[in-house]
DNA sequence: TCAAACTGACTGACCAGTCAATCGAGGGGG
DNA sequence: CCCCCTCGATTGACTGGTCAGTCAGTTTGA
């Protein structure tokens, strides 16, 4: 049955996701995974290719859902603070749902800008201009000051919450939900402040 | 003579870095370093115990110098988004200066949660720990707003720098310098933007 | 003459990926 | 109802290649 068959693949990629999140991509071995998994070596490569290809998959997967909402939330006709708002949201429930697959993505693909980065470039460049295409937006609109450049202040947006991310994967504690909560009213709020005009006080929600 | 021995240690050493930064710490080899450097493979662990430990020397000479601008920085008597300004001043010039060198600090142990990334936790942590130390004066002095926390403040702060970094580092083309001197005005307004009290506008410059 | 700088062939360990063999579920024929 | 066949799922020993680090020697310069 397919079943079966889908369930140990699915196996396989969720030992991948604790093993690389605890060893590293380049320091484990493919027998690790297998061992994790609770599978025979040669079945890894009856479901991959290669280690790869596991990375591979397991960063799709998710990178696919992130452009999906940056791209839902771009659609929405809500204040631009509200989409960032919701991208910054989806960010951090993906960390408090699993952080050792967000921890993977941002520690072996969206930070190494060498060998693996570079193959999902392209990817990884979509979900900025989906950020600076709302930012665009709220320029246009007169909503955002026009001295910051789109591009610049999605990386600036991205860059803190992965920072943030990236403070949280270092340590081992686990996060408090309230703390993941605060953290995204700090990020959008402190990127909204230094983006909006001044003068302008869209909702005057302080926290 | 020492002089001479010093010299092909250094020369090793900035060997290194252009290997690291074309193929990755991890995906290169040994050999590459000493072809690179024109020297003998054996010379390499005449003057390092390991591989490692090349990029652990590399990383700590110049994360070092960051920490000292960091604390100069904070020790003088000027506004906080001087203070800000001149550490984001130092780290786009660290980048102008040897953008190779920058890469593999980024992206081999900063950003590498890892193995490396673990063994210098505490010096990276330091950098934040002074930044925000800069905040939190900043926001006693009631110049900054206190629903921000120092500690994200800075994580914030020194996260939209490295994402600027890595985006020119994932470019191939050179940065001009111009471009250079924008996103350093960029970063520090948004973010200071971000981190000010409203109805306080200490100089009024905007680029 | 001595020590430190320097050389590069060699070794031992490691590991990604292969492959021949086994298992087991479904189905068709007797 | 049972047996056997087929084919995908599954197994894990094995191979081929790679490379970090060693070491016995050679050169250099004071």
């Amino acid at each position: 049955m397919t079943t079966a068959a889908t369930d140990k693949r699915r196996v396989i990629l969720d030992a991948a996701v604790r093993v690389f999140a605890r060893q590293g991509f380049h320091t484990c071995r493919v027998s690790d995974i297998a061992d994790e998994a609770g599978v025979a070596y040669g079945l890894v490569y009856h479901y991959f290719s290669s280690k790869e290809q596991i990375l591979d998959t397991l960063f799709l997967e998710r990178w696919d859902v992130m452009l999906a909402a940056i791209a839902e939330a771009d659609a929405s006709h809500r204040a631009p603070e509200e989409k960032l708002e919701t991208i910054a949201g989806f960010i951090v429930d993906s960390y408090r749902h699993d952080p050792e697959l967000m921890k993977v993505i941002i520690v072996e693909v969206t930070r190494a800008a060498n060998t693996f980065g570079l193959t999902h470039l392209a990817k990884i460049r979509e979900a900025y201009s989906g950020i600076a295409a709302i930012v665009a937006k709220a320029q246009s609109e007169g909503r955002f000051r026009s001295e910051v450049t789109p591009e610049f202040a999605a990386q600036a947006f991205y860059g803190s919450i992965e920072q943030v991310l990236t403070g949280w994967i270092f340590d081992s504690v686990d996060v408090a939900d309230a703390e993941l909560e605060h953290a995204k009213t700090m990020i959008v709020d402190t990127i909204c402040r230094g983006l909006e005009r001044r003068g302008l006080d869209p909702a005057g929600e302080s926290a």
